[in-house]
Order: C-alpha cells, then structure tokens, then sequence
DNA sequence: CTAGCACTAGTTTTT
DNA sequence: CTAGTGCTAG
C-alpha cells in the first residue's frame, strides 16, 4: 500500500493547525501559502520552545524525544522533517517516518507538505504495516512466497485457525480459535517462528499450540496469505536473511522518525533496529558485515511511556526506556510543557498517572492557567449517565460554551457506546460513533472483499470458500468437504479443486453443476483482471454476476437494505481508488499517491487494477472517519480511539472498578497500569473541560451490576473536582462491606439464583429488572490462587470478573481446561 | 441442502 | 442482550 494511503474515504483530511496553512483542493499552489513557507532556520523553528528546537536541530546521533501528552510532537517531527529538506539538503526520498495508524501517516504527511510542498511526496510515510508490504510486494520471493499474497486480518486468520484446529480434531471448546490465535500472535510479535515454538514448549498445551501454529503457517503458505502478525515478521526476516537488500535500505533512508515508540512490539523494534542499529543483525555474521559498512542513519524516535496502551497486543515500553542503550550515543529530549489543556487538567492527569509505579519521573505543565474545574457526576444507571452527558453538552451549546464538534465522550469498551446513541437520538443531539462494526467488518463487505480476493489470489482458500456458497447456491457442507478432500490429496488449492470438479466421483450431479458453474463465474472474472479491467468494474461485475446483489434486493430481511447501501458504498470506494490512480497533485495540499519521484509524470497512469485496489483496503481498517472539526457533531469513541486526538470538551465515563479500569486488569498490576495509562490518555485528551463520570447500576450482558466507583477517581485531587451529583445514600446495602454474613451466604448457596433476583423495589430508574443482592462472594480470588474443584479438581485462578454475587472466575484445570465459573454455584475450596 | 430454531458462548483495546 | 454457532426437522 502506498505510503500515507491517503485514504480511500476523505476522513483523513487534516484540520489546519498552530497557524499553518491549511491544506488545499489540488490546483496550482496559492502564492500566498508559498510565501508562508519558512525556508529559514527562523522560520521553521519559530513558535518552538527550547527542547522542541534541540529536537527538530539535532543531528549525529540517534535521539528519544520523551513528548508528554499535548506537547506538541507531531510539530516537532514535521518542523524537523522540514528542517531536514531545506536547511539540511537531505532528499526527501530518504527520509522513513513511521507512525500507527493511516490517520497519522496521512496528518504527518500533509501537514510536511505545507511546510514543503510536494517535494515531500517521495518520503516514506507510513505505519509499520504498510511499510513491511512495500518492502515484501518487492522482495518476498526471496522468501519463496510470491509477491501477490493476501494480507488476512483477524477475521481470516481466525477461520483458517478454526479449520486447522477442526483439522486436528481438537476440541474447540478447548482450544478456541481466539485464544489460539493469541498465543500465535504473541509468539509472532517476538519473532518466534514455528521450529522455535515447538522447542521452546515447555506444557502440553504449548506443545498443541506450537502444532497449531505451524499447521496454521503451512495453510497460510498455501494460501499465499500473510496475517498482520506476519508482515513485521517477514520484513524482519527478509532483511535480516537478505545484508544486500538490508544494506539497499540503509542507503536510502538516511533518516528514519518514528511516532509513538511506546507502542512498537519486539518485532517491530527489531525492524527499527536492521534498519538503523549500528551492529549487525545476526552478529557475528561476515556477510552482514558488508551492511555494516553503511554508517546507520540519523533515527528520532518520539514517545511517551505514559501513553502506552497496547501492551496487550505485545507493546513493550521496554523499547523506549532502553532506547539509549540500544542504541549507543543516544540523546534524551523531554518535552514536558503542554500546549493543550489548562494545568487543572493537568493536575488531574498528573497525580492520577503518578500512581503508576516505576514510571520515569515527568510533570506536564503549561503556562495557560488553571481553567474551569473538573465536573464529577453520579448516576443511578448507565442511561441516567448518558442523560446527563446530553443534558451537560446542551447546556454548554446553549450558553455558547462550545459547540457540539467541539465535544466528545470517551468510555472503555465499544457496547458502552449504546446508551449515548439511544439518549442523543431521542434528544436529537447530532453525534458520530467512531469505531464500533467496522465498514469492513460488516458480513456484505467482507463477502464481496472475499470475492474479490478470491478472483485476485485464486490460491487463497479461506476466500474462496467463504463465498463458495455465498448467495445460496446450494453448495452445502457435504460437497465442499468433497471439494476439500479432493484439494488435500493432491496438494493443490481449493479453487482448483473446484475447477477440476469433473474428476471429483460420487458428488450429485446438482452440486457438480452448481461448482462448475461456480468456477466459470470466477474464471470469467480472472479473466477480467487478466484483461486489464479496473478494479470497480470487477467489483460491480462480481456483485451482480453472483446473484449477490439479487439475493439482497429480493430479500425481505430489512437489515439487507443497508446491506445493499454499504455494497454501493463499497463500490464508489472502488471508484474512487480507480478515479485517485489517475490524479495526480499538483497542489501539494491533500493527497498525494505518488509513489516516487519518477512517478510524478507517470502518475496518471497509475495502478487501478484490482490487485491494487485490494492492497489499498488491506491496511485501512479505519473506515469510520473521525469527524472533522466543520462537522458540528458530538464525537463518540473508545478511550483507545482517542489516543493522539483532542478536544475542547471531553466527558470520560463509566469509572467504575470494573468498567474502567477493566475488570479483567483488576487482579493483575500490569494491567492496571496500562489502564491507568489509559485513563491519563483520556483525561489530556481535554482542552478547556474535562467531565467524569460513573453509573452505581450498569447493565452488563442483561444483568445490573453494581460497580464500585473506579479507583481512578479517587487518584485525581478531590479539590478539581465539582461533583454535581453524588451517589444517593447507600441504599440498603453496601457494597464495599466485606464481611457477609454467613446465614445469607448460606443461602445463596442453596438457591443463588432466585435470591439474586429478589431484590426490592429499585431505589430509581424504571421500577422494574431485577436487583442484584449485594453479596460477597463465597471466596475472594484473585489470579494466581489454587483452587479445588469437586469435579474438575486442582486448578489455577486466571481471572475473575464481574461483583458480588455475580462474580465469575475463570480457572485453569490443567488437562481438563480453562472453565468459567459462577462462583456462588461452584463447588470450589480455596487451598 | 436449507431453513429455522436452540443453544451457546462471549464481549478490551487495533494494524 | 446479541451475534454467531450448532442442531434438528423438513
């Protein structure tokens, strides 16, 4: 994928900031921008404080720019980028910047572009990612894979486990697909391949996974498919088996900026490092040595160990604290002045992350005074929060406070969202949800991707299947099994097996006819691609040729008329990949797909074929847009989502133990920690208003839970906030009581389930649902007891979730499995 | 083979 | 509660 992929929908589109130019339609330059262009050492550094000019000055040596939140580092890296172009002379062609997601990419890149115009375009900027697949689209053979694999994501990777583990006749109760494909995951993320995992298994358990894993890896192969996991692995690899292609790298990117280094994982540092690290990669070996001979380039990485929030998917904070160690020479720049949030803000965030232990010591400050207090609020349920939330906003549109683009409510986990969208609809509060059901994670659009990938990569079998029988054609169970059989045995992909459906015996003349007919409908269109056809046309052929389109429009389904809109949008998304591969920009504002600089006057040949197209949709999972400041409406995201943004006025809600911080981090100081670090995104994310808040009922998959209020809250000054609601006084009970009395669980014991529902009249809200009595639990577990279990016997607590009576543990049997268990009906003992 | 139903199970965050 | 999966009856 092209770097910056700016983006197939427009959302990427940056709202002009600190005074800059603001991107522009592409045309001509406008002569005033270009004269706003700082060309000089002033210009570029102007606005800048001390620490932000040492960074974007620096030059020899490896450098960690330590950017507290709001301290304006993506100013730094674009004024240093710039620095380098004009003061520096360096080409733009061999400057590497990296970031996370496309969003970023695309805000680094245009906003580089108004410092520079286009003659940024031949940087790289992009994610890891799609990086990774520039390097592999041109290199991987020498890994014997061929250059037009899939890239699966979680979904596909998911199924193809599902089949191996079916394959394996495993039970998959035991071995879930999910947990599998984390444990893969992790092993991926530390460069482990398959040989590695089976030596280093050390349980039963690991043995099954690191058999999975390499029957996963083999399917994979087959399929020509990389998952997500694979593409840093196999640019780890390929540079590291490859010292000419390492060393082709290290010629060209003299300069290498990577954005929020707290988030790389060991693979992607390992990336970082054979890109830029001054020893060979392996050590010791002579042919590297010829690599080595290249001085490394200049690399700026810039982070904040504070805003680490991906370590459950295998980030260390490791990378940056040992940055200088890692690479010999480095220089430490801290930025601490914030240029976002007034300092009661952050006091708040302050004193809530100083709670971390082991945390390098760090104070935002700003010089822009304290601002209004904090607003705390106390609702009786999730509903009555949200009511709140929309009341709050309104009256502060009303007063003129702010306006509803100006706003957005954060909260832990995607469902949460579903109240706020229930109360704004009903108040007509204009609101975006980003994030959630995914554009490309809806069935229609996956299924249509899958056509297409299936018709671009016929070895890619998890496609092909997936639409086998996708409209009903009645291709059922039995004859794909036939279909797979005939495939394994002769070792040939799925899809040639349907074309040889001839010579598969005993299937029923209507399930021959159907696969026949369905072949020809894929070979017709590979003859398309083959032909030269764009992308959209393929699309839109394949939707109707496959009767795809008819099922929806025939069904009575009333969810298949938003289908139907979502394939249409699918479509002028295609339309507008094939219309954006014959542009080019002449501007310098927004987009630019170029790829190089010999691309400039090419450009309007560019690729629209459908290979392209599929590697452009690959990587881009952020197809709901984060509404743009214009917009006017109320913006609804995880606090995950948040990261990197920011906003006049910002509500965090749900603090509740168990909602947030997560209740599967409860029992775990790790994790904690990352919650917290989470919570301190959260609350910097606010410009001028910061709101909290927590519900004392919440209903969680059908049933209240009461929560404790989030230890968060009482880790933030109680003098910044104003609550303007507490909670009602303890209604007949409370929770924070550790001590039960042992008739009343003596009784839950017996008949836990009837007493939980017989709770009293609610103290608020509807009248009706079922309360849950407030009961300790029997037991109080936390992760890392042993426990006896009459049937199941000895087993290890891992986790435990939700409150009180409802409280669920999940524990480890060994051999019997990991079971889940209502802890008021097992028969556990505490050993 | 499909459609309809019951049941289950699972809900953190994402490239 | 809801999506996705597994089962049974046509």
């Amino acid at each position: 994928m092209s770097d910056a992929t700016p983006d197939l929908f427009s959302f990427f589109a940056t709202a002009p900031r600190d005074g800059e130019a603001a991107p522009r339609p592409a045309g001509r330059p406008d002569p005033a921008a270009l004269a706003r262009r700082p060309t000089t050492e002033e210009g570029l550094l102007a606005g800048l404080n001390g620490p932000q000019r040492e960074a974007v000055l620096h030059a020899g040596s490896p450098v960690l720019v330590v950017a507290g939140a709001g301290s304006g580092k993506t100013r730094v890296l674009t004024r240093r980028i710039a620095h380098l172009v004009q003061l520096r002379g360096v080409h733009p062609g061999s400057i590497l910047a990296i970031t996370f997601t496309n969003k970023a990419a695309a805000e680094m890149r245009a906003r580089v572009v108004e410092l520079v115009g286009n003659r940024a375009r031949p940087m790289w900027v992009s994610t890891f990612h799609s990086a990774a697949v520039r390097m592999l689209r041109s290199d991987i053979d020498r890994l014997g894979m061929s250059r037009n694999f899939s890239i699966y994501d979680d979904t596909d990777a998911k199924r193809l486990i599902t089949l191996v583990t079916r394959d394996a006749s495993l039970d998959p109760k035991k071995f879930q697909p999910r947990a599998i494909m984390n444990w893969i995951s992790n092993q991926k993320n530390d460069l482990i391949d398959p040989p590695a995992a089976k030596d280093a298994a050390t349980s039963g358990n690991d043995r099954t996974y690191a058999e999975l894993y390499d029957e996963y890896q083999r399917r994979l192969r087959a399929a020509n498919a990389l998952d997500f996991d694979d593409l840093i692995m196999s640019v780890v690899t390929l540079l590291r088996t490859c010292p000419d292609l390492r060393e082709q790298y290290r010629r060209r990117f003299r300069h290498v900026l990577v954005d929020e280094y707290q988030d790389t994982n060991a693979a992607q540092y390992e990336f970082i490092r054979a890109l830029c690290g001054r020893e060979p990669v392996p050590p010791g070996d002579p042919e590297e040595e010829a690599a080595v001979r290249v001085d490394p380039p200049e690399l700026m990485v810039v982070g904040d160990s504070d805003q680490s929030i991906y370590a459950f998917r295998g980030a260390t904070i490791r990378n940056i604290l040992s940055f200088e160690s890692d690479f010999p020479g480095a220089t430490t720049i801290l930025l601490e002045q914030n240029y976002r949030s007034t300092q009661t803000i952050l006091t708040a965030a302050n004193s809530l992350i100083k709670a971390n232990p082991d945390r390098p010591a760090k104070n935002l400050w700003t010089d822009a005074g304290d601002g209004e207090r904090i607003v705390g609020y106390v609702a009786d349920t999730e509903h009555d929060e949200a009511a709140w939330v929309a009341r709050r906003i309104d009256s502060l549109v009303d007063a003129g406070s702010t306006s509803y683009g100006d706003v957005a409510v954060f909260y832990r986990t995607n469902a949460q969202s579903r109240p706020f969208e229930d109360v704004f609809i009903r108040t007509g509060l204009p609101y975006r949800v980003v994030g959630g059901v995914r554009f490309y994670e809806r069935r229609e659009v996956r299924d249509a991707v899958a056509y297409l990938r299936a018709i671009a990569n016929p070895a890619d079998d998890v496609s092909v299947r997936r639409i086998l029988n996708v409209p009903k054609r009645g291709i059922g169970a039995r004859a794909e099994a036939s279909l797979e059989v005939f495939a394994t045995a002769r070792r040939i992909p799925f899809s040639q097996a349907v074309d040889r459906v001839g010579e598969i015996g005993a299937m029923a003349t209507r399930s021959v006819n159907q696969i026949r007919s369905f072949g020809e409908l894929m070979a017709r269109h590979r003859a398309m691609v083959d032909a030269g056809a764009r992308a959209d046309e393929i699309l839109d052929s394949i939707l109707k040729d496959s009767g795809y389109i008819a099922e929806l429009e025939n069904s009575k389904d009333p969810q298949d008329e938003t289908r139907l809109e979502n394939l249409v949008e699918l479509v002028s998304v295609a339309q507008e990949f094939v219309a954006r591969a014959h542009t080019i920009d002449l501007a310098g504002g927004e987009d630019t797909e170029a790829e190089d600089v010999a691309a400039d006057d090419s450009a309007l040949e560019g690729d629209d074929s459908l290979p392209a197209f599929l590697e452009q949709i690959a990587l881009v999972a952020d197809s709901d847009s984060i509404p743009e400041e214009g917009e006017g409406v109320v913006t609804l995201m995880t606090l995950h989502t948040a990261k990197g943004l920011e906003f006049d006025t910002v509500f965090v809600t749900g603090f509740e133990d168990g909602v947030f911080p997560h209740a599967r981090s409860l029992g775990d100081s790790k994790e904690l920690a990352e919650e917290r670090r989470l919570a301190y995104v959260g609350l910097t994310r606010a410009r001028k208003r910061l709101l909290i808040s927590r519900a004392v009922v919440r209903t969680m998959w059908g049933t209240p839970q009461y929560n404790p209020p989030s230890r968060f809250i009482e880790e933030i000054p109680a003098r910044l906030i104003d609550w303007e609601r507490l909670a009602e006084a303890s209604p007949g009970w409370d929770w924070q009581s550790q001590d039960r009395s042992s008739s009343a669980r003596e009784s839950l014991d017996r008949d836990g389930a009837s007493f939980s529902q017989a709770g009293s009249g609610r103290a608020f809200g509807s009248g009706k649902g079922p309360r849950h009595a407030p009961k300790s639990p029997v037991l109080s577990l936390t992760p890392g007891d042993k426990v006896l279990h009459s049937t199941f016997g000895l087993g290890t607590v891992l986790a435990t979730r939700g409150s009180g009576a409802n409280t669920n543990v999940d524990v480890d049997f060994g051999s019997v499995g990991t079971k889940r268990l209502a802890l008021k009906f097992a028969p556990l003992e505490k050993l």
